[in-house]
DNA sequence: CCTTGGCCTTCCAGTAACTGGAATGATTAT
DNA sequence: ATAATCATTCCAGTTACTGGAAGGCCAAGG
């Protein structure tokens, strides 16, 4: 099948596949005489789960490690349990990050009064003026 | 003083500063016969303002508009509401990504043995061979 | 006066992971 | 034959910096 097919079997674009290809995250597909990529079952098999990892949040890099793994078939399960508990923590720390944020900024838009008065506690914030220091985390430095 | 001096109590690096002011979010800075930049007290709180609205993840673009905002006396406190509360949704969304991510990832963490047998529940997920769909929201596509 | 070290300058390149678009060639349908 | 659709390559742009090279400025010590 030609590219555009694998794309849509897989959820992986062509522009991205051949992105991918251009990487060597996957092998270069073998071309037609028109010199038209081709794609078996087995490929869209290794774009769908590239995509799946993709949409996991795991890097590019991360699922290179992977596919690894996934070609190897006598791997230790442990090997995949750390790059994902791994990947875990990383979201776990940015959960927490935007959640502090949120915090914050709930608290100043919820502060400011929003009409056609020009005062305003959000810019006075940014402008390390707060009359009333912000909940939340302490801000740096 | 100089760039450095700036840098240091505005918590943004020497880099960071010229890059802003290559961009534009801040005005080139006066030179002294020597060539560098010299900056007063009045561009050490701008530049604090910018650190502070980054590091609640507001885009450099958006600080561009708070900036305006901050100098125009006569803003509403409504514009600035605005701003603030798109963002505050972006990062609501991006919570609740991550979240569902995590969730999943911590179902296929919790069923992959973790040992030295190659059978792996997370390779299998992202393979399309999950025997039990995995948990929180569904699969893509 | 000269040197040394630290700070400053500019400019180029690289990061992550694509995406858009231009110019052009292949296939397919009418 | 021709038009539409799909494919190809290649270059540039996105975000927000960061690293590094090559070289200039300045203050202090000898």
């Amino acid at each position: 099948m030609n590219i555009g097919q694998a794309a849509s079997l897989s959820g992986v674009t062509s522009k991205t596949i051949r992105y991918y290809e251009s990487i060597g995250l996957i092998e270069a597909a073998p071309r037609t005489d028109g010199g038209y990529r081709s794609y078996g079952d087995t490929d869209v098999a290794f774009l769908r789960f590239i995509h799946r990892a993709r949409s996991l949040g795991f890097s590019v890099d991360d699922v290179a490690g992977l596919l690894t793994l996934y070609r190897d078939k006598g791997r230790a399960s442990a090997d995949v349990k750390a790059v994902a508990r791994r990947h875990m923590s990383d979201i776990e720390e940015k959960i927490a990050a935007l959640e502090s944020i949120r915090t914050t900024l709930g608290y100043l838009v919820d502060k400011c009064h929003g009409d056609d008065r020009p005062d305003c506690p959000i810019l006075d914030d940014l402008a390390g003026l707060a009359v009333n220091p912000v909940a939340g985390p302490e801000r740096s430095q």
